[in-house]
DNA sequence: GACGCTCACGTAACCGGTTAAACAAAAGGC
DNA sequence: GCCTTTTGTTTAACCGGTTACGTGAGCGTC
C-alpha cells in the first residue's frame, strides 16, 4: 500500500541507499548529484512516500514518541495537564501515548512496561505513589523518565511538582483565619505524595494554631467525586461534625457538594470549604470555590522540557522543579 | 540494555527461531520439547526479556496501537470519551495514542498522518467536519478508521454518533414547553456535524412551534468556554435579548454562566438555559443544568468495537451506530 | 538394512529503513 | 601516462523480531 524506499528506488533506477540518503540530509552537503536529488524528491512526492516510523525507530532507536501515565484522564486537572503535555511534545516533533493507571499500581506497572516495550523515547509519570518494580526496570533499561505532579520516594528521577505542603498550608490557613477550628480533610489516593504533603501542610497550619489533629476528620481515599461524596457523608454523620472542609481536589468538591446538598446544608453559611486545582468549573459551582490553583500549563511544559533534556542527556542530575500554588479566593469560606 | 531474542538464544545455546517460537505459541502444540520450553521460559524470565514491539510490528504489520484524534481533550466530554476508549482498547490489548486537533483541520491532518506513519492499527476520529485530503489518504492506505461523535459527509467510514438532531430538538422543546419563544443558540465549531444537527433539531422544534428562525440569536463558533462567554454577551447586548439559551455543550454553559453573572442576571429567574453532554459538574453549577446527556461510556466502547471489527475485516459495510440522547431535567429552566 | 515418517530444531529470507565501507569513474597532479 | 583524489553510487550489515522451509536423528516397517 504505502510506498517504500524500494518503490522509489525501483521507479528511479537508483539504489535504496541513495534514495534514503537523499531523503535524510535533504539540503545537506552529501555527495549526491543535483540531478539525482531532484529525481528522488520528485518521485517520492509522486508516490506519496512516507517513511515507516517503525522501521526507522528500530534502526535508530528513536521513535519520536513520548509516553504519559496519569491516574485518571477524566479528572479535569489531568486532562488539562495532558493537553499541555501534548502540545509541548508536538513542538518537539513527538507524538504522545496516554495511559490511565486508575490509581492502581499494578495497572501503572502494566502500562509503563507496555510503553517501554513500544520503545517510547521517554516517559512522564504521575505515579500512584506506591513503590513498584517498574521504576527499577526503567532504570535498568536506561529509559528516561520524569515524575509529574507526584513523585516516588527513593526513586532517582527528575520531577516537576507543586509545593503541595505549602498548598495544604495555605488552604488550611484560609479556613483557620475565618475562625474555623474543626476542619475536615478530604484526602486523595493514600500513597500519593500530593495527598501526603497537602495533609502535612494542613497539619502544620493546625499545629501552629494549637489544634490537635483529629483522625476522624481525615477522610477520603481517592481523587474522585465518589470519594468526596462518601467522605463528606462520613464527616456529617460525626457526633461533632466539622464546620469547614478542605477538599484536596476540585473533583472531591463535586462529591462534597452533592453530599452537602443532600444534607440540606448551605455553603458557606452552614459549612465552609476550600478546594484544590482551580479547574474550569470552580468559579461556577453553586458556591464559587475558594481553591488552590496549580499552574498546569507551565507544569506540563516543564515536564516535557525536563524529559527532553534527559533524553538528550544534556543533564545527568535529577532536577526537581517545584511550582508555587496560589490561593484563589471566592465565596466558599464563611466566618465563624 | 533490553534483552533481545539473541541474548536469550545465546544464553540457552538454542537458535533465535526456536526461542521465538517458544515465546509465541506458549501453550500451543508446536513441536518443541518440554525441556526446551522450560529452559527458554526460565531464561527469558531471568533476563527480563520483553519483545521489541517495533520489530514485531514491522514484521507483522500490526502494532497493537490505536490512534485517537479529538478536538480538545481538556473538554470534559472528550476526556471522558478518551477514558472509555482507552479502557476498551486496553481490553483488546491495544495502547492508545491521543492527539488534539484543536478544532483545526490542518492540525487534524498533521496528526492523522503522524499516526498513520506510526502504523497504528486503526484510528478513531472526532473530526472538525471540514473536508480534508487526509481521509482520501486513509482510504488509499487502507488504514481502518471510524468516526466518533461527528462524521464527515461523503467519507465512507463506520461512525458512532449521537442522534444530535433529536438532541437539539429535545432541548429546544423543553424550552418551548416552558413558554419561551426567543431562544438563543450557542453553537460549537461551525463545520462539525454535531453543531449542524443540533441546530437542525433546534430549528425543527422552533418551526413546529411556528417560530421563524432569527439569525441574530444563533451565535458561537467553537466548543469552548470562551465561545460561550462571547456568545452570551453578544445575545445580551441585543435590542431584544432572548429569554432562554440552548448551549450546545456544557463547556459553553460555563462561559454562559460567566457572562450571565457579569450581567447580574439570575438563572432560571431571568434567563433559562439548556445545555448538552451532562458532564460531571452539570448538577453542581450555581444553577443545576438541565442538559442533554450522551452515553459516552457506551459510545467510546462502541467506537473501539467497530474499529476492531474493521481491522479484523469482519465487516465491509460502513455501519452507523446512532445513540439516543436523554434529557436530564434539573433547575435551569423557568416558566415564562 | 533401506525407506519413509515424525520430531525437534536450525537456516535463511523478510519487514523497511540507516549507514559505514567498498567501488567505479572522473578529475587532478607531476 | 601513471598515480592519487574526489565524486557519485552501490553493497552489505544491522536493528529485533517472525516463519516457511530444510535437515539430521531416531524410530518403525517390510
Amino acid at each position: 500500500m504505502a510506498a517504500t524506499l524500494k518503490d522509489v528506488a525501483g521507479r528511479t533506477g537508483l539504489s535504496i541507499s541513495t534514495v534514503s540518503r537523499v531523503l535524510n540530509r535533504k539540503g545537506g552537503a552529501s555527495r549526491i548529484s543535483k540531478a539525482t536529488v531532484e529525481l528522488v524528491l520528485r518521485t517520492a512526492e509522486e508516490l506519496n512516500y512516507q517513511p515507516d516510523v517503525l522501521a526507522r525507530g528500530l534502526r535508530l532507536k528513536r521513535t519520536q514518541t513520548l509516553g504519559l501515565v496519569v491516574p485518571d484522564i477524566a479528572n479535569p486537572f489531568f486532562s488539562h495537564l495532558t493537553r499541555s503535555i501534548q502540545k509541548a511534545a508536538h513542538r518537539y516533533g513527538c507524538a504522545l501515548m496516554v495511559c490511565n493507571s486508575e490509581e492502581n499500581v499494578a495497572l501503572e506497572r502494566t502500562h509503563t512496561e507496555l510503553l517501554v516495550g513500544k520503545r517510547v523515547d521517554g516517559l512522564i509519570l504521575a505515579p500512584t505513589g506506591e513503590p513498584g518494580a517498574h521504576f527499577a526496570l526503567l532504570g535498568a533499561r536506561k529509559a528516561p523518565f520524569v515524575f509529574l505532579d507526584r513523585n516516588v520516594e527513593g526513586v532517582p528521577a527528575p520531577a516537576v511538582l507543586l509545593d503541595n505542603r505549602r498548598g495544604g498550608y495555605v488552604a488550611a490557613r484560609a479556613l483557620l483565619e475565618a475562625g474555623h477550628r474543626r476542619i475536615g480533610l478530604i484526602q486523595g489516593s493514600a500513597a500519593s505524595t500530593t495527598t501526603i504533603q497537602r495533609r502535612e501542610g494542613y497539619l502544620e497550619a493546625l499545629g501552629e494554631a494549637g489544634i490537635a489533629p483529629a483522625p476522624e476528620l481525615m477522610v477520603g481515599r481517592y481523587y474522585s467525586r465518589e470519594s468526596g461524596y462518601a467522605g463528606v457523608r462520613q464527616l456529617l454523620a460525626l457526633a461533632e461534625p466539622p464546620t469547614a472542609l478542605f477538599a484536596t481536589s476540585d473533583v472531591h468538591a463535586l462529591g462534597a457538594l452533592e453530599a452537602v446538598l443532600e444534607a440540606g446544608l448551605r455553603i458557606p453559611d452552614d459549612l465552609s470549604m476550600v478546594s484544590f486545582d482551580d479547574v474550569a468549573f470552580a468559579p461556577f459551582l453553586f458556591c464559587p470555590l475558594t481553591t488552590v490553583a496549580q499552574p498546569w500549563e507551565a507544569m506540563g511544559e516543564a515536564a516535557v522540557d525536563a524529559l527532553m533534556r534527559r533524553i538528550d542527556a544534556e543533564t545527568q542530575e535529577y532536577e526537581k522543579q517545584v511550582f508555587a500554588p496560589t490561593l484563589i479566593t471566592r465565596a466558599s469560606i464563611g466566618r465563624i
